[in-house]
DNA sequence: ACCCAGGTGGCCC
DNA sequence: GGGCCACATGGG
């Protein structure tokens, strides 16, 4: 049967917004890191935190030798702590990051492949079950570090999706939900349309806090609200 | 002096 | 299920 050829005008939304910021911004190159595990750490630093900060914590793991697995369950954490302090919570993200890495040597004698080796639900509840690892941290690390195409949402995903009225709620799995089912599952689409969705917020938040500029006339003012 | 950043876990109702 | 709070650093 000849199914009528959609033109763009019909397409779904959520396809036609990503051909709209892929045309806009162009491929972003996600996720910005050397290997699976560098995902990983950066993954963990990341949460409610500027990236730059997280670079730089990573940095300084690195030249210290800890960007390794078995290297980083071993450190003792006030080592930890000192090289990721400026990224904030170093309360919390230094044992985070050590316990995890346990885990991994636990898991899979710290091999990500074998790691990752799994179904995808699988490995999304083993992930979950970690201290620090919530919904999106657990999917960043599915899409980026471990190849399973998972659609990661963040809170730009949610404030966008909700001013141009894709959806109304705040609730991750009802949004990832909302995509899975209407964006095809493909890894390389769903890396590309997380990662254009935040080129998308960091744009607008600077220099147009309002929308009436925005270059691709998408109508969602930034801003996250008062907040307290 | 605010407000914000690619969240999470712990409470409370 | 939803709403609030602490966590902590650095930059606009």
């Amino acid at each position: 049967m000849a199914s009528p050829c959609p033109s763009s005008s019909t397409l779904d939304r959520e396809i036609n917004l990503f051909q709209r910021l892929l045309r806009h911004y162009g491929p972003q190159h996600w996720w910005p890191a050397q290997d699976a595990f560098e995902v990983i750490v950066g993954a963990l630093l990341m949460q409610q935190t500027a990236w730059r900060n997280v670079a730089e914590a990573i940095q300084n793991l690195k030249e210290a030798g800890l960007l390794e697995v078995r290297a980083l369950a071993a450190a003792p954490m006030p080592v930890i702590r000192r090289h990721v302090k400026i990224a904030g919570l170093y309360r919390t993200k230094p044992k985070r990051l050590r316990d995890f890495c346990r885990h991994l040597l636990n898991r899979s004698d710290g091999d990500l492949t074998r790691y990752f080796d799994r179904s995808t639900d699988v490995v999304r509840d083993d992930l979950l079950a970690q201290d620090g690892v919530g919904p999106e941290t657990a999917d960043s690390i599915l899409l980026y570090a471990g190849g399973h195409p998972v659609f990661l949402v963040d809170a730009y995903t949610i404030r966008i999706g909700r001013r141009i009225g894709l959806f109304d709620t705040n609730a991750y799995d009802d949004v990832q939900k909302h995509f899975e089912t209407r964006v095809p599952r493909d890894l390389a689409m769903y890396r590309e349309y997380h990662a254009l969705l935040v080129a998308h917020a960091k744009a607008l938040c600077r220099p147009t806090p309002s929308c009436n500029e925005c270059p691709i006339r998408l109508l969602c003012d930034f801003g996250r609200g008062r907040k307290r």
